[in-house]
DNA sequence: CTTCATATGAGCATTGTCGCCCATCGCCGC
DNA sequence: GCGGCGATGGGCGACAATGCTCATATGAAG
């Protein structure tokens, strides 16, 4: 019997996914959660097989707590549902933990294969597209570091999304501006942005803050 | 028996749905359409008691797509489905003829029930707030205030969000920069906040952009 | 041992942002 | 018609952010 968690702040759809697991025969809804939080709450307190989780949620996006989840408890599987086929979100999940992409365009049968498919150790992808950009993700060598940032930038970028200026930043990291400027600047550089609006988009995707 | 029509682009949205409904002793699902284009179709053709239309879907939004079916068919009764109860086609979608409003945050007995209602020819609302909305709106003859920023000022929001400087508002608007800069200080100084980076924030939460 | 990445920091010039005050115009409600 | 508000803009000053170049220290990788 596979156990699942439904985290989805849609309650309707809560509803039918839970529906529609429950109509299969060999799969159980081993908990509900309506936010990022609680996902991560009821999977660590339930340990499901399989945790589905919608990309965007309150308090808590679907990234973030895949990762909550993942570096607590490997045992739990993450499928991460996602509004849009084409959205940016997809390396990130893979970073974030999850063995599995489901759009929720795609069919009801998807979500109950991928299911079944996460459930056995094994990585689902719902559309061709992602197969192909799955395929090269793993050619360029992204198995094993999930940044082009350094841990020091990373800090930075979060803290930019945060809405601190570069000197609260650098009272924060007890640095000096100019060395928040420098990382600013190289991380602005790798990423091809210009300024900190974009980074504060990015790190949003990323899930490193809630906007 | 009530005949509904189902509208939305995510497939497993639908299943839900229909499931749902299918569960009810007094409904039966009439139709399914991907898109608002179909959705205006299946109505026409299949004429259904109630339509239940995703706010937002390709080709046609479900505003569209309840202006033409109320224009052509006045017998059937349009619920509107958005993902989130305080995004800004609330007044929008009676203007269009729905009869209800329905968040995906409520529960599926909420649906259930405003299907009910609608097909009585009643209206639905699916919160207390909206509930609230609703009556400023009958009250002040519908020029309710949907935010506390103007059409403008939402523009100019938009495109700060966007990563747009002042000048290039300016520019995509045809504005000075002066324009541009008092706006945004205006809805700084109405939304208690200090910058651009706050802005980019508030913007996402509300859904004026994506991430 | 040398090379490379990371983290740290400076100087300087340019551009962008924000706060504050002000003015005009048009529209709407009383 | 008066008063308020929204949209439009100007001016000025302070501060923040960005671009560019450069420098140093450290530790890991070769």
């Amino acid at each position: 019997m596979i156990r699942v968690l439904i985290a989805d702040d849609h309650g309707i759809v809560r509803s039918g996914l839970t529906m529609l697991i429950e109509r299969q025969a060999d799969m159980t809804v081993a908990a509900e959660a309506q936010d990022g939080l609680e996902a991560v709450e009821r999977a660590l307190s339930e340990r499901p097989d399989v945790a589905v989780l919608d990309v965007s949620m309150p308090r808590m996006t679907g990234l973030q707590a895949a990762r909550q989840i993942r570096s607590h408890d490997q045992a739990t599987h993450v499928l991460m549902l996602s509004m849009h086929e084409d959205d940016g979100y997809f390396f990130e999940a893979l970073e974030a933990g999850a063995s599995g992409y489901v759009s929720k365009r795609g069919a009801d049968s998807d979500l109950i294969d991928a299911i079944r498919t996460v459930a056995n150790g094994r990585t689902f992808l719902s559309s061709r597209t992602q197969g192909a950009l799955m395929r090269q993700w793993l050619e360029d060598g992204h198995t094993g570091p999930r940044d082009d940032l350094t841990p020091r930038e990373l800090e930075v970028v979060k803290l930019i999304a945060e809405a601190y200026t570069n000197r609260q930043i650098a009272e924060a990291l007890t640095l000096s501006e100019k060395t928040v400027e420098s990382h600013r600047g190289n991380v602005l550089a790798k990423l091809g942005m210009r300024d900190r609006v974009e980074l504060v988009r990015y790190a949003i995707r990323r899930g490193l803050v809630e906007p």
